[in-house]
DNA sequence: TTTGCAAATGCAACCTGGTTGCGAAAGAGA
DNA sequence: TCTCTTTCGCAACCAGGTTGCATTTGCAAA
């Protein structure tokens, strides 16, 4: 995977160290279909042998925000998720029964929302967030089966 | 105030108690400007000389969500906060110096991003959270100033 | 290759927001 | 006023996250 190497050298190239955990969480990160709170990614961890100590988990976490190679991301359930950096600027649909997470895109933008804001009350946005809650296909589906049923 | 009026006998004629500490919660939710969490809401009622323990707080607000008088909100710092169920679905502006919310109307709607979803990837939407974070209008102009004189 | 030092790590203790079980207090209809 | 159920307060607890401090480890320079 190129984008691994390319954070590494990154790094690198600004003095940090490439520790084994390090490596670790950006590949975990990296390899995960959907965004990862502290708790599960110390859990993918320990699945590929390496175990952390939370602490270190939650620093390293603070240390990839702060470098700019991960942000956070927040669904409501006070835990705080963590994705790598995307390209484009990304919102999710969260299914409130299996949470599996979808990345969308909204083409008619919330930018010329984050001027009006400008304009009308002088609030500079310097970022929003944006969050779908609901059922997704399977949950969807299974719910109508279930209602068919009675 | 006629809606804590309303309020209030709704939920006597539901067959719920009109305790001091429920009245107190209420009018404090009502009145309030902007969101409250278990905390802030505890120091108003104190300052209007009505102690209640945390527990009862956040008891009580677990039975006003329950009952559709008041709602959650999230801004992603961890604390919950509540306020009385608007009229609208409203969204909000958080000023990440001062703390300051404003509430703000969408116009062109989320309502129809909601049903693309639907067509797209299937996924039903029962809710989303759309919050802008950034500077309000006298937090900008005192950066700016202080810009300036450097 | 070894050495030295700052960066990274682990541990234990702590903090905050929120929850639970249970006995005591208090609305409100009879 | 009595009685019954809802509501309340207390203490103990839980989960996510943080802090202080001593130890280990990358890695660059010698």
């Amino acid at each position: 995977m190129i984008k691994t190497e390319i954070i590494f050298s990154n790094l690198k190239r600004n003095g940090h160290r490439l520790t084994k955990t390090r490596k670790a969480i950006v590949s975990a990160l990296l390899t995960s279909e959907c965004p990862l709170s502290a708790f599960d990614l110390k859990a993918r961890l320990l699945d590929g042998d390496v175990e952390v100590n939370k602490t270190t988990v939650y620093r390293e976490l603070a240390f990839l925000v702060k470098h700019n190679v991960i942000h956070e991301i927040q669904f409501g359930d006070g835990k705080t998720r963590y994705r790598v950096c995307p390209d484009g600027h990304h919102h999710h649909a969260i299914c409130v029964k299996c949470s599996k997470v979808d990345e969308i895109i909204m083409e008619n933008d919330l930018a010329a929302h984050e001027k009006k804001l400008d304009k009308l009350i002088n609030f500079k946005v310097l970022h929003h967030t944006l969050e779908f809650f609901g059922l997704c296909k399977a949950c969807n589906n299974a719910e109508l089966k279930k209602r068919a049923a009675r």
